[in-house]
DNA sequence: CGGTTGCCCTGGGGGC
DNA sequence: TGCCCCCAGGGCAACC
């Protein structure tokens, strides 16, 4: 499901539930992640009081009491469901759900596994193996243009490919990363190190801007992402470009249909005609 | 070293 | 109906 804007719909729809409330119960039912979960984690969260919960690239990061935070990332297919019951009734693929003491019980399902949960000191968390790689976020003040050209500098690849990849600009996936580039009327396969800086200053615009919009739509839904009340986000019919190979280009008199490539693996959506 | 490929895993859809 | 192949919102480790 997620890229940041999914991510970051889950973060404020659970934060309500969890920020200031203690962790009464954790149910882990399948401890095989791509990395596995702890087996003392629950030991370790349970009893524990939740001060924040917060977005770092596609990672969610729940700091809780005692010096000790949760990193949980939802891979390719998580989901996360907020659920009202004395006892949820678990469904194939809920691997961990959380109750809150005197409330609600937070489910997260992940059909393939690709996600993660992991428990930590928080001081350590900037070390953490899969955080301390972690780029600029591209909503915040100090992503610009100058930044992303850093991190550019040199780089032979396609431009795709380094806006998928987190050391570079963080969070940004393969929805957003197409309709990035064709807001910016840049070609996907264009090389990430020779892009001008006028087209950089235009292309951070676009980033920000596809992911807000997202965001204020409660993300994509695609399969299955939802909110975690079940409202379904709606950016999908927002697409230019992902998913609408063979669809004709929206750009007023390009006649243009929109193509799908390959580039490491990934699909790649764009219009030819528009993006140079 | 940067860049590329493989792989983790399940499920859905299309072709035959 | 079943089987097989391809595809899927991610990201790491292992390779050249």
């Amino acid at each position: 499901m997620p890229e940041l804007p999914e991510v970051e719909t889950v973060v404020r729809g659970i934060s309500p539930s969890l920020e200031g409330q203690m962790i009464a119960d954790v149910v882990v039912r399948n401890r095989s992640f791509r990395k596995p979960i702890p087996t003392d984690f629950e030991k370790q969260v349970v009893g524990k009081t939740v001060e924040r919960v917060e977005r770092r690239a596609k990672y969610i990061i729940i700091t809780l009491d005692k010096g000790l935070s949760v990193l949980w990332h939802l891979g390719m297919s998580g989901r996360v469901t907020i659920v009202e019951e004395a006892k949820p009734d678990f469904a194939k693929h809920d691997h961990v759900a959380f109750k809150v003491k005197g409330g609600n019980w937070i489910v997260f399902n992940d059909a393939r596994r690709f996600g993660l949960m992991d428990v930590c000191e928080t001081d350590e968390l900037a070390q953490h193996s899969f955080m301390k790689n972690v780029g600029p976020e591209p909503l915040s003040n100090s992503f610009n243009s100058a930044v992303l050209g850093e991190n550019l500098a040199g780089k032979k690849s396609a431009i795709k490919q380094a806006l998928l990849d987190g050391r570079n600009v963080a969070g940004v996936g393969n929805i957003y990363a197409c309709e990035a580039l064709f807001r910016s009327n840049i070609n996907p396969k264009r090389e990430a190190g020779k892009i001008s800086k006028a087209k950089l200053d235009i292309l951070c615009r676009e980033i920000r801007s596809v992911l807000l919009e997202a965001i204020e739509a409660g993300g994509s839904t695609l399969k299955d992402h939802a909110q975690v009340d079940g409202e379904l986000g709606y950016f999908q019919h927002q697409f230019k470009t992902y998913g609408r190979e063979g669809e004709p280009c929206v750009t007023t008199g390009c006649n243009s249909k929109i193509k799908r490539i390959v580039q490491g693996g990934r699909s790649t959506f764009y219009c030819s005609k528009c993006q140079k």
